[in-house]
DNA sequence: GTGCGTTTAGCTACTATTTGTCCAGGAAAT
DNA sequence: ATTTCCTGGACAAATAGTAGCTAAACGCAC
């Protein structure tokens, strides 16, 4: 599939509306969701152009905007559209072991929200729910791995679609021992969404090798992480120990690393929401 | 037939498109490769009019130059079908630690192949390939993990998709310590094509719990895989030890079991090939 | 109809990136 | 000798971005 995505005059020119008003559009009742390239442009989607002709249409037969835009939405939510339902509809199938259930509340969450925020305010918390649950032994570790499969496909359905235009090459892999990635595979497909080209390596990497990857492929940056104590150890003894190229800046980050460790080891450090740490990468990588 | 070659002149008179504006396009996109002359003139081919000329096609509907001549330089790569061939693309993307060729080689042959032979003559072989690469040294431990990454992502978006249950259903997991969960993830991919509902629940599972969710889930059977010796030895101990389910049917696998194996712990044993391994698992649930 | 508030597209101002054109100085072709 | 072409850099124009403002169009109460 090439997914090809068009900029905005060309979806102006083929739909007919301005680029101001699409622009205005999107501000104003979020119909569409382009994604940026590297340097914010928006890049439509054939989807995007079925909807702005939809609108299009809906006007000339006399509606206004905004109407036709709601009625968009509604259209193609049909139950759910509320982040906060959708979190407790996924935390309700978990819960029920009810796996269809769960795909069928992702594939709904995906369809109608962007997806930072599906990854923010539904999986994220779901996750979250379902590491506390294991731990109070309301799940067994058997859910909470059905859980991580699930997801971890529906996330990696977002990883294989290429953009063709971006920012930078991030390189990213959990540290040394970890095998925590769900929350670094978010990241990936959060960066991606803001514009990065992103390569994602993994659970348990040795930063080794990581680093001569890195800078094999010509990335701007490396970002490691270490969500539990063991790992953190490990990483930063390889921080120390492990030759740096200027080229490739490393951040780290996860549950267990802290500002401080970071600054101990002479790297940057990322944390915080997924938004969070993508507008700091943002920044960082513009430095 | 002498190829009749244009000088810069000629192909500019012909695209109007002026000569300043091809060299820096030359320059920048790299779309145009005239060959030179001994004293280094550009020398165009009848090739090269009609790429200027989709070019330019592309900028009259409103893409910006820079990527219109990507989609050019992807779509001339050259489309292959034959599954020989996109393996042998696929390990060379992987030799060369060309990320972007690999996404496209997996595209190009999920696209063109059916899902079993893919994973069978083109994911497989490389996936072996990389394995002994990485042993004998001529693959980083990164490398081995970029293409996992990759093809672990390719094979979740095949496994989002969901089928009516018409076989049962059934449980896969790797065995507790057992992190090599890409074979496991193929036959996930494969047994779902055959027909089964697949829960699959990925690296590292303790056989007690797998046992209770795959009853819980009323599955047909459970498949557990071991790759490596210390993990054959954790899941021999869990077997022993675990209480059965009578209805949930046990199988095992991987690289690191034998027959003898599971015959001494009172399971089924599954091995071959991807293909042969569905064909006895049909047959054995038919039991 | 008139008046009033809301909705809407278009416009301006300003910044950043992308892209086309031009130029200088030297080499080759005519 | 004049013209064409090369490289590389400089620069201006075009395209996009954001934010905020304006005025026409519209809905609705009177």
């Amino acid at each position: 599939m090439p997914e090809l995505l068009l900029n905005i005059t060309a979806i102006s020119l083929r739909t007919g509306i301005k680029p101001d008003t699409l622009r205005k559009w999107e501000q104003r009742y979020g119909v569409l969701r382009p994604v940026r390239t590297a340097s914010g442009q928006r890049r439509y989607s054939e989807t995007d152009v079925q909807r702005v002709e939809w609108i299009r249409d809906r006007i000339a037969e006399g509606w206004r905007v905004g109407e036709a835009s709601r009625m968009l939405e509604r259209s193609d939510s049909t139950a759910l559209d509320d982040p906060t339902e959708l979190r407790d509809a996924l935390i309700g199938a978990i819960r029920d072991v009810d796996v269809d259930a769960m795909s069928d509340v992702l594939d709904q969450a995906f369809a109608v929200l962007p997806t930072t925020q599906v990854l923010n305010c539904v999986v994220s918390p779901a996750l979250q729910w379902t590491g506390d649950a294991w731990q109070s032994g309301d799940l067994s570790i058997a859910q909470e791995h059905v859980v991580s499969a699930k997801v971890r496909s529906h996330l990696g359905a977002l990883l294989v679609t290429r953009s063709g235009n971006v920012k930078g090459i991030a390189v990213l892999a959990c540290g040394p021992g970890e095998y925590h990635d769900i929350g670094l595979l978010m990241l990936a497909i959060s960066l991606r969404v803001d514009g990065w080209q992103v390569e994602y390596l993994g659970a348990n990497l040795p930063l080794d090798t990581a680093v001569e990857f890195a800078n094999r492929v010509n990335a701007t940056m490396l970002c490691m992480t270490a969500a539990v104590e063991p790992s953190v150890k490990r990483l930063r003894e390889s921080l120390a120990s492990v030759e740096r190229v200027d080229r490739v800046k490393i951040v780290i980050g996860g549950a267990a690393v802290t500002p401080a460790i970071a600054k101990e080891c002479g790297v940057t450090y990322a944390g915080g929401t997924l938004d969070e740490i993508v507008a700091q990468l943002r920044r960082f990588a513009r430095t």
